[in-house]
DNA sequence: AATGAATGAGAGTTCATTCAT
DNA sequence: TATGAATGAACTCTCATTCAT
């Protein structure tokens, strides 16, 4: 049988749905504490149809983080370690970046829990280790740049890099109960000072 | 009576192992990806036996996260915001906050999870998060004692503890695939300087 | 609508099917002996399916105790108090309920059941109760009636009413363990004699 | 080792007391129903005594069962069927009969539990027809010496014993919510008339 | 004799997955 | 493609029974 336009346009829209609901789900109860089911009713499908787009469960929570990895690693890495005024270009991208963190509650916590359980959930947890490292590569990058311009003290890089994606994740758990905090945006010059910016903000 | 003292001794054993044992269990699989029969055959006693000692599954999950606690708010809260010598004081917090965030993977793991899940596991986030405030608190008061002293720069207290524990947290998180790193010590330099020491260790 | 009339028709059966294995099941073993892996197999259904038709144990038995009552209170309530030849009536009732009571086996043992741990099935025993009371008060009616028209002696209804449910009762267990006994039928003249007719038959 | 006196007529009242809380338990909450521990409790004992006391669950409720019969069957059978008075002797036995069925709630309704249960408790059955079989061989030859005499209208004697001990055995049945109920002794007048005495009370 | 920790068979129940409709 | 009845593996938990103390 063949499908015409909008049915496959409806099932892109229904598998999406699906996949949405999934990442809320499995970002509140894991994977265990998830029930087939229940994605299906908050999807407004049958739960036959979860293995409609789905092989199974794990298929289903493999795609519910590696899926949405892609735009979060273009949001995340939108950033030049090249550029010009590079205090200026890390300001920005701390904001930035705070605020994805800020606004991503549900998949970061899927993410945390991936990180948990990296042992139990190997592959997927290597793709995110993945975008984890190529943050890192570029974050190093434009460290050393600003190092070499004087504009950072020189410190080691990797461990910079380390210590400012651990400060993002660590305000991910810290203000999970309190989403909407108004932390997140004070908490941007914190971020700033762990990448040892010559003219500290304060002192300008 | 008619347990003798060695059998008492012996139950105390017993269970300190089961819960050991779901310790790590629990912080590798989560709540409902842990078999209470893993859990038995992990601490060498029968699955009926789990059940001499612990209710059930739920029990034993709150135990799990909750008896530890104590010890480590020990641990953590072991420093002097009163101390004469602040700076030197807050140095040596870091180290050994650090260390015991750097020895404590399982349970650290553990309470990621709770932290991650505190919407299903609201009476024992609610715990952990009790320990977090104290925390805070402690830390506010060091921070406000050093500011008045101008040992460290006038920053809104709050956001540096938060910024601190944050860090710790995501440290944990970071380096979890490598329990054994040499990244932890090297850390603690990018800790301080969220406290905003006025001199800079790199400056003396 | 997705489940064809075929289906829905097959599935009318099968929880019939399961109920009827239910209450012989049952009334041979009790509430805790009787296992739903055997109510399945009698059944020819898999265990699971019965959790499909009734969302437990409890609600399985609850249902097999009320769900045949209706039927049985239509048979047993079957006669009229304000017939014209009261004793004509009243005879042929005795023989309808002594049948019925001879035929119920099974269903009765399950009655007996309930009625021996009413405290421990509260909710399915007042069930029971009401469908006593309300075979009591039509009793009542019918013999007031022929004590009005002199047609028996006068006796309190409510003993009346109450030996006669008795006696059936009765008749039930003593005669559990031979269902086809010829003796029921015998017994209706003594059931009559409780009733305390002015012209008793051999006197005629 | 050799055990004092003291110590025997101790053991003695204990495995009494178990027996008797057992028979409680049992008549309430049926075999299955009842555990082992509920008993020891109820008992005062630990639960590892009632296993010093009987061999195992079944023996105990066989013995619930089986020991108090011999009590039981003298007390109902404690009349005289060869009485020169005989319709005084049936009379007071009657009313013996009925005063004893009103008292022996929990004791009746675990007799009740194993007639409904004859299949699955087949020996223990059978001590009770036994006593049944010996109850009504009592009551048909004080029936025949009746009718014999002209006291009591010729019926087939079976028949009225059957009837007789089934309205004793539905009373405790249908009166079994309400213990004391007042009803009991306003009912022989009833059980009477099923032994067709000549002279009915209220024609005398 | 008395106790109760230890055991594990066996129960009810859940839920991913299959498959006929 | 969409549905949901059917299945049974696998889980938690109960409880009779054993046995060391």
């Amino acid at each position: 049988m063949v499908l015409s336009e909008k049915q496959k346009s409806n099932m892109i829209i229904k598998r999406k749905k699906i996949l949405t609901e999934a990442i809320h789900l499995f970002a509140e109860k894991g994977f265990e504490g998830t029930k087939i089911q229940e994605v299906a009713k908050a999807s407004g499908v049958s739960f036959g149809s979860v293995f409609t787009y789905f092989e199974n469960k794990e298929t289903l929570f493999h795609a519910a983080v590696v899926e949405p990895l892609k735009k979060y690693e273009e949001d995340i890495l939108n950033f030049n370690p090249e550029e010009q005024d590079l205090i200026q270009e890390l300001e920005s991208m701390i904001k930035k970046q705070i605020k994805i963190f800020a606004n991503s509650g549900s998949y970061l916590n899927l993410v945390v829990f991936i990180i948990a359980q990296n042992k139990e959930y190997k592959d997927t947890f290597k793709e995110l280790d993945l975008f984890n490292i190529n943050f890192r590569i570029k974050l190093i990058h434009l460290i050393e740049n600003g190092q070499k311009k004087g504009l950072l003290y020189k410190q080691n890089p990797t461990y910079i890099a380390t210590a400012y994606t651990s400060l993002l994740m660590g305000l991910r758990l810290n203000l999970i109960d309190d989403p909407s905090s108004s932390m997140w945006e004070e908490l941007s010059p914190f971020a700033l000072q762990l990448f040892g910016p010559v003219k500290l903000k304060n002192e300008l």
